[in-house]
DNA sequence: CGCAGGATGGGCT
DNA sequence: GCCCATCCTGCGG
């Protein structure tokens, strides 16, 4: 299956990168053990206009400054202080935008992932951003890890018709004010591994 | 069922 | 100090 390379990521549009990244399979290989996930549900975070994202208003520290790097590298930040969040992110430099992924369907090493889990999951293995990014071996020693390499990557797929598809607003960004309602969300209708609500 | 609460750490006012 | 782009558990009805 093909990697997914640097021109892709580097679309100006980021809500059209979160929408074609639906059905594309997420990887990553850690010790040589695969493990990889169809992706279900996105959001986009828009950079410095976008008061949602962490680099909205230019907003440069230690951790946002991965959102600044070039389209093509993964974004991997703590939250909550418990919860590993995996992001792509897209455009080119200084354009620091990012796509968050919410959400998989299982689909290699899956024992894999249930050690990693270390609970009785079963059902919500990769259901949310959290989950996901413990299922795969997620943390924060992969934030600015390229996504061309060989330890985390994306591959392509078939493009997911539009009439699987449903647009919402974003989860859990309610201090954004009216960018709280952007239609920034995307997930593939009817699939159990959709976070929270399952479906639509 | 549903919902409140806790875990836990980095970055901002 | 306090706010979070979260998730699981345990409690009550």
């Amino acid at each position: 299956m093909a990697k997914l390379q640097t021109a892709f990521y580097q679309q100006k549009d980021v809500t059209a990168i979160a929408r074609q990244l639906l059905g594309k399979i997420l990887v990553t290989a850690i010790d040589g053990v695969r493990t990889a996930g169809i992706i279900v549900e996105t959001e986009a975070y828009a950079g410095i206009n976008d008061k949602a994202s962490h680099a909205w208003n230019n907003r440069r520290t230690k951790r946002t400054a991965t959102m600044y790097m070039p389209g093509g590298v993964a974004y991997v930040y703590l939250c909550y202080g418990i919860h590993y969040l995996f992001n792509v992110v897209t455009s080119v430099e200084n354009t620091p935008h990012a796509v968050l992924i919410r959400a998989l369907e299982p689909v290699d090493g899956i024992g894999m992932m249930k050690m990693r889990y270390n609970n009785k999951a079963g059902a919500q293995l990769t259901a949310g951003p959290g989950n996901l990014s413990k299922a795969l071996g997620i943390n924060s020693g992969m934030n600015g890890e390229s996504l061309t390499g060989n330890k985390i990557w994306i591959e392509q797929a078939a493009q997911i018709n539009d009439n699987l598809v449903s647009v919402s607003t974003r989860v859990g960004v309610q201090y954004a004010g009216e960018d709280a309602y952007l239609p920034y969300r995307f997930c593939i209708k009817n699939n159990n591994w959709v976070s929270k609500g399952k479906g639509l």
